[in-house]
DNA sequence: CATGAATGAGGGTTCATTCAT
DNA sequence: GATGAATGAACCCTCATTCAT
């Protein structure tokens, strides 16, 4: 580990902040916090970064999981799920990051970037597996299903109720189905046997 | 009246509490808002709550709406849908209190208050409907609809996607008769047609 | 001295916000300097103050020594130099406050308010004395006069030239009269035997 | 050309020190201000002053206009009138030196120079047109007539009194003879027609 | 020799909370 | 019992300066 290594500083800086934030939140982490974690003077986080709103924007910018969109349409909904049961976002501190990013949600800043990440990612493409805009309804379809998978994050870390947190992906597979075929209107598959490349 | 005044002064605290930490998150209120809110000294919140922490408790006590598990239970998820959607949220600042609660889940304490409410009210009632212990996941069943109770709170006023945010109850109904009759296993009714008793 | 008392509190702040500011300008002056110098919480200047600018403001705040535009006319420069030479500033530090607002001039606001008591009092006076606006350039020659005492303030004090840094009143009253009314084009006096009213 | 490189950056240095500490002061100017200015990396002022306080020092050495002492004798006073209204001081912001000094007179090294540039240039020389040590306060009268000088340049760029502001050497002319002919008790001249050996 | 990463002290300011009055 | 003055810790951030590379 070399010192005096910019980008291994800012990286260690940015893993420290990305966990805190996620767990504790924007206002109750301090940029002390993240200067200890890190093992790295606090002064660095301004130097790099400019200051600790920066810093955030720049620890939780949206990443879907690669490959995400990609692959057979009628699996869209399985990886979607996948990404919320399956996907390692121990750099998160274990939950996806939109469900971390709703402990900061008392910002309009931070609510303006959940809101264009689930639109843009989520609602977006699932409008256009319901039938894109011709289609009466899609978008409110779409919004219903990306809500329940924004729920399922919820429930599975937040509020770790017993059987969703313990839940992996083959056990919500029957149900996501049929609540998916049923909200679309179009035969939606459940998850295939492995996990596929997700970690 | 010197006896009143006790309970309207702690009333209007607990009023300005509720709305701020709501809408703001427990990190980012401060007593002084509240106090400011409520016209009253900031002192007496210690005095007659003993610390923010136990403020913020009290004020965010659990209320699910009067009569939400009585009635026909058929009509249950309709009556769960529309606590989300209708009821009259206004005390704290317009969201369901668990989804504002979200805002303050950086701290252990409020996520198992939000888990307590979540089980208690919501998942039981839920689980009762499926079948209870003796059907194979049911409370699995249950925790997914409650986990698409939670996600709609949310899309509707965190995230403010554009349809969910506007959409009343009765643009939800047939999706929710689908769905919970799918996941439970049971036929679910939608909305009836007027608001019923909610406010 | 009584303690938890908020007007005396205040005032010892603003003592030493005084001195302090004038000895040191405002950039070299911390509020936490001034908090120990008054043996006051360096958080009671946000309570009763807002800010250090607004500390600043108020403890700099223009005070020309009352009675300095009364009197007879032809003794006008002559209690414009006593404000200069004799009236006690121990409050400020021992020189004029104009001069010692001259150390913090770095910013903009001060040399506004520098220009505004400059203006007001001391040129709008003298240039009613050289003759008013009908008068060929009255307000450069009382420009010229104002600006003779501003110099004299800074040389006795933060320059310290031996002579007019020792220099009292009456040593200065012969030249004072002869400048003033070559430049005013009207007779002036000198100072009066005593010092008068001031300190 | 390395070897010359080492006192270009030297010079851009200093012409960008000497800017920011006539304008801002000595504490409202950092080093990083200076660096950025002058397009050099800020450790160079540590290699190559020492200090901030030292690159200060140099900075801001005393420059009397070449040629301010020499000339005939009743002509001394125009010319450092027009030392302070006329000469291109755009180096120091467009200020004399010494007022641009005033700035950073929070602090006592400061006002030392200040005090020796003004006593060992502009006393002393007055003092021997007023009849040198002989005679009696012609010490005294010197100091008066260096304060007023001091004053104008103070009154023509903090304050920006009107008329001074926009005055030029030749305003001044008869207004200058008049005083400095009373003060030092022999004929002064007014300005010479054209601007003289002035840059 | 020059670059820039690192440092530690201190800046103004706000916080929850306590204690006189 | 109610008011508000006082407190001290912590906040984000900038500073002059040093030390590896």
């Amino acid at each position: 580990m070399p010192k005096r290594d910019r980008e291994a500083t800012r990286a260690r800086l940015l893993e420290a902040a990305r966990l805190r934030f996620a767990r504790e939140g924007y206002d109750a982490t301090s940029v002390r916090d993240i200067a200890k974690d890190s093992g790295v003077d606090a002064t660095l986080i301004f130097r790099y970064f400019g200051s600790k709103k920066r810093l955030f924007d720049e620890a939780t910018a949206a990443h879907a999981p690669p490959g995400l969109l990609d692959g057979p349409a009628e699996e869209l909904v399985a990886r979607m799920v996948r990404a919320v049961v399956l996907h390692d976002w121990t750099e998160y501190g274990g939950e996806h990051p939109l469900v971390a990013m709703l402990r900061s949600s008392a910002h309009e800043d931070t609510r303006q970037r959940i809101r264009e990440e689930v639109c843009d990612t989520y609602v977006t493409a699932l409008r256009d597996l319901a039938g894109g805009e011709k289609t009466e309804d899609a978008e409110l379809r779409a919004e219903l299903l990306s809500a329940w998978l924004v729920g399922i994050g919820i429930l599975r870390s937040v509020v770790a109720t017993p059987e969703l947190a313990k839940a992996e992906a083959g056990d919500l597979a029957p149900h996501v189905a049929a609540v998916a075929t049923a909200l679309l209107g179009r035969p939606m598959s459940g998850l295939p046997k492995d996990g596929g490349s997700e970690g």
